[in-house]
DNA sequence: CGAGAATTTGATGATGATCAAACATAGTGG
DNA sequence: CCACTATGTTTGATCATCATCAAATTCTCG
């Protein structure tokens, strides 16, 4: 039983040849950073373990988690427009990422099709999924953005193939607000309210959802 | 002096192959649809003159504005991920935009690397492009979020070798809430604002920008 | 286990939303 | 081409949401 670093399938051929060169695979530790900002773009990384948050550090100091990346998700794609990332890719928990030589996959996607709309639906993949996150942030109330973050979170989860729901989210209330353009305090006191509701139950980082529909209905 | 819809150099021979393919240019009415969230996704599109916006149709009707298109801005990327679009473009003027057929295109990228080494560059750049408006609307007040999309429209449209300081703004005060993540109101009294504090001009949609020091001072 | 970090909860206040009404602009048909 | 009507904009008054400041409590990990 092998790990695909990149899921969904591809003919056992082209499979083969995509092994080759994500063979090589690396660790980082909690709270290192896979890549930073300025950092020279040379290879897309996909989680195997664990999850990584990408955070863009504005001039003064502040920053925003931008992105939450699980286990089977891809990043690196703001690399390559300029060659190198423009933003941290800093480790939430102790993970494992494959590491995709950049100019070696180009090659290959030139070569086999399958990878090509492979990449290329990644990347849109990539596009939607920021695109999501500009809806969360630009339409809705703190606790709706609350609630959505844990849904989407279940969902990608489930469809990973792990239990959808209950998890533990290793950021801390700080990141969650930052990703969520919000406070730590706020976003504490939605989770009370959360499950205090009985929608959820809470303890500490650990999340269990008890009510789907009382969550999408916030 | 001809047109090139997708900017930027190639080798004069690319630059052949390239022109073949996107020969078939298209005209968008103000208010009309380039395409719409659902429609079956075959080709990008290159704004070659006008404004396009792009709208998410959430659950319940309420719209939200994501993206901002000015001529020489690609768009169509999100739509590759599943086969269709995911979201209307709606053209803010009577515009023109070029067709890129996407297997078509996809066929010559395979063939010619640096063609591939622009659509990655682009849809890079579409993953920053809405990472940067995750930024605005997750860590900025209201009128640094106006500030700062003045800014980013004048400094698009010097970069396109237009006039930096002074524009036509064709989005209706809702659309530039709806794209910021504020209301109608709230716009119109942060331009007035800009105005009496003599960092802008404003005389509707026009808007000349005075004070650059001062607007990214905001 | 203990110290530093993270979380929770409360009290207060500011930013921006909502409701409302006057005014301006642009698009349409006579 | 002008007048008329739609639509868009501005400005004001009030209110809700969420940020800020603060302090007590609980986790976590080295």
């Amino acid at each position: 039983m092998r790990h695909l670093c990149m899921p969904e399938g591809l003919c056992a051929n082209d499979i083969a040849k995509l092994e080759n060169i994500i063979s090589v695979t690396r660790k980082v530790k909690r709270g290192d950073a896979l890549f930073r900002a300025g950092d020279r773009f040379d290879a897309l990384f996909a989680v195997r373990s664990g999850s990584i948050k990408t955070v863009i550090t504005h001039d003064g100091g502040r920053e925003q988690v931008t992105g939450l990346l699980l286990a089977g998700d891809a990043l690196g794609f703001e690399g390559i427009e300029d060659g190198e990332h423009t933003c941290d890719a800093i480790a939430l928990e102790d993970s494992t990422v494959c590491v995709v030589p950049y100019t070696l996959f180009e090659r290959m996607c030139r070569e086999t099709d399958a990878l090509q709309r492979r990449l290329h639906r990644m990347m849109s993949h990539a596009v939607n999924r920021e695109s999501s996150h500009v809806v969360r942030l630009g339409m809705l109330r703190a606790d709706e953005r609350v609630a959505r973050l844990l849904l989407d979170i279940s969902s990608r989860l489930s469809r990973r193939g792990y239990a959808s729901s209950e998890f533990t989210l290793r950021m801390t209330r700080d990141d969650m607000g930052s990703y969520l353009g919000m406070t730590l305090e706020t976003v504490s006191r939605t989770l009370s309210r959360f499950d205090k509701l009985g929608l959820i139950e809470t303890q500490g980082k650990f999340i269990r959802i008890r009510d789907f529909d009382g969550l999408r209905a916030v």
